[in-house]
DNA sequence: GTGGCATCTTGAATCACTCAAAACAACTAT
DNA sequence: ATAGTTGTTTTGAGTGATTCAAGATGCCAC
């Protein structure tokens, strides 16, 4: 899914029936080198080559191309939100809770929603999340403390 | 491990190495008696008998029992973190999209941690966090709108 | 009972995010 | 090409949930 040509992520906008921006071409073309991450990250990525954008505008794009399912948002406790490109796989979610870093996952069990819930009581499940919560290859080695940069 | 008595509120604090204060017993004793609520709830729960006791005891109330794996807080996304006494069994929660309620779900596959994600790179997972979305019975049959009040 | 330290109160501040009005610019239709 | 329509962005302010800090209080070991 994940593109890097400014064409795609043109028609991938106006496949949604949104209008190509500036502020939404650069925030998809920050998404495609990085990976869970914040709309204050993406802000900074965008900022240098798009001066006049603003973090509101950014927000804002964030926001459409979430509803939009182009990009997948992520809200693991304690963390901003997290955005990615990839979407459509109900892939899942490891953090570490020694450095915040986030890694992909795929499916633990069969195919999205990839669980099934064994008491529901009525409730009719529509999607699955899951975080597993540990510790980082690095992390577990060496009993790092968080750096703030990425705190979860 | 929902307790009523006074008397073994105070020992499951004491047992922790926690003091035994007013504010802490009645936010148990308040848990015993709502599930997934917010912070907010709890204050009022609390406040009536305890009008001494300040908003901003009650998160360190709450943070304490947390750290104490007295109680558990989760943190669906969109909503403020909501708390509940049922603590130890790493069972999981379905939240409605349409009027925010949270219910319980047994562990949907094997004991804690219940899952085990299959492409790690080296992570070590400690515990599985699942959240299920969807709708709750009478969401799914009334197409509701979220009310105000618990929305998530 | 007294001391020491955890806890609570009061008050302010922070973070991530949202809201609103006006300026702007992408697409549509001429 | 040009203008109109409407969605998008800018600018500026505001909000909710939570945290921080300093001083007062009170729990509990002795
Ligand atoms: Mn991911
Ligand atoms: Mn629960
Ligand atoms: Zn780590
Ligand atoms: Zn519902």
């Amino acid at each position: 899914m994940p593109t890097t040509r400014v064409t795609d992520i043109a028609s991938t906008l106006r496949a949604a029936g949104l209008k190509v921006t500036a502020p939404r071409t650069a925030v998809l073309h920050a998404l495609d080198s990085m990976s869970h991450v914040t709309a204050d990250q993406i802000f900074a990525a965008v900022h240098p080559a798009l001066p006049g954008t603003s973090l509101q505008a950014v927000y804002g794009v964030l926001g459409a191309l979430t509803d939009a399912a182009i990009i997948r948002r992520i809200e693991p406790a304690g963390s901003p939100a997290r955005y990615e490109r990839r979407v459509g796989d109900n892939h899942h979610h490891l953090v570490c809770t020694g450095c915040g870093l986030v890694a992909d996952v795929d499916c633990a069990v069969g195919h999205a929603p990839c669980l099934t819930p064994s008491n529901t009581e009525g409730f009719v499940a529509t999607s699955a999340e899951i975080i597993f919560w540990g510790r980082c290859t690095s992390c577990a080695s060496s009993s790092n403390e968080p750096p703030e940069e990425n705190r979860v």
